[in-house]
DNA sequence: TTCCAGGTGGCAT
DNA sequence: ATGCCACATGGA
């Protein structure tokens, strides 16, 4: 178990139900379990002052090494959202009201190969299945990840392995026409891996899209829209979520309807939304995007 | 029954 | 370069 104290800006329920990931689960008590860097994890978050949003962090199941190596960047603990929320509400006064409504977003660092498969899956989808069509996926294909509060836990399948499925082996996760999209870019990524020479390198799962989470934005988008099943708005999720490039601002349905009723735009001018976003909200663009995201949809409940 | 969900690929202009 | 439309699945 790891503790921190005085943790700013934060909200489990913003964090992790807000679409940016689908394996964690609420519990009883409002902590969340879930698996990241292979192992099962259940985090909880004390408010000081009830519903405020500084507290006290715990994680359960980690050690204080893993805690520096991994979930410190995870939860994004580095950055100050106090600062960006302050400079992002005084951009338009729609923002400034997502921003009540989300006040404890952060944007997680999440794997990337995991978060490309996870966000194919997305498409044209809505995020009760989306998580079902993952955990049958770890389930089936993921390497055991031990037992954690009377569950068993499995981690996410390494592209090596999906990259020798057939499409009738998918067949009873109920991934619809995605099977075929998910199989021809885990082949690509191995393949990728292969080529670059690194054949040394034991985690097949991050060699090339590791080194694109250091490449620029552009070179990033370029590559992953080149894979199958990737197109603007799964790439630019991927960007956010997994490659640290918080300019990226992925635009689907929601951001659409938000965009429209809230900024009054035209519903099918992606254009101008990307225009808009990239010179209204500049290198926090993506952040802004999920307080936008979190709160449409907080309206619409 | 029809509509919808964190869209994309393929094809016709 | 842009505009349609099919694509699997399950819940509302």
């Amino acid at each position: 178990m790891v503790i921190r104290e005085n943790i700013k800006d934060f909200n489990l329920d913003h964090i992790f139900d807000c679409g940016q990931c689908f394996r964690w689960n609420k519990q009883q008590n409002g902590s969340y379990t879930g698996i990241a860097f292979g192992k099962p994890v259940n985090i909880n978050f004390k408010p000081y002052i009830e519903g405020g949003f500084e507290g006290r962090l715990s994680i359960d199941n980690i050690n204080e090494a893993e805690f520096n190596e991994h979930w410190k960047t995870y939860l994004d603990l580095d950055k100050d959202y106090g600062h960006i929320k302050s400079a992002l509400a005084k951009k338009d006064l729609v923002l400034a009201e997502a921003i009540q409504s989300g006040q404890g977003i952060r944007i997680l660092k999440q794997e990337p190969w995991e978060t490309l498969i996870s966000f194919i899956i997305s498409q044209n989808n809505n995020i009760p299945r989306i998580k079902k069509c993952i955990e049958g996926l770890c389930q089936m294909f993921g390497l055991p990840a031990g037992s954690f509060q009377e569950r068993d836990y499995f981690a996410f399948p390494e592209a090596s392995v999906l990259a020798q499925l057939t499409e009738n082996d998918l067949a009873p996760i109920k991934l619809g026409y995605r099977a075929k999209y998910i199989i021809e870019t885990a082949k690509k990524i191995v393949t990728d891996n292969f080529d670059s020479g690194n054949k040394e390198c034991v985690d097949v799962r991050l060699t090339t899209l590791a080194d694109l989470r250091r490449a620029d934005i552009v070179t990033g988008y370029e590559y992953l829209t080149s894979l199958c099943g990737v197109g603007p708005k799964v790439a630019n999720c991927i960007l956010l979520f997994g490659m640290e490039k918080y300019n990226s601002f992925p635009i689907d349905v929601w951001v659409r309807r938000v965009m429209h009723r809230l900024y009054h735009m035209d519903e099918s001018d992606m254009k101008s939304m990307t225009n808009y976003a990239s010179e209204n909200f500049g290198e926090y663009g993506g952040i802004a995007q999920q307080y936008l995201f979190y709160h449409i949809r907080q309206l619409e409940k």
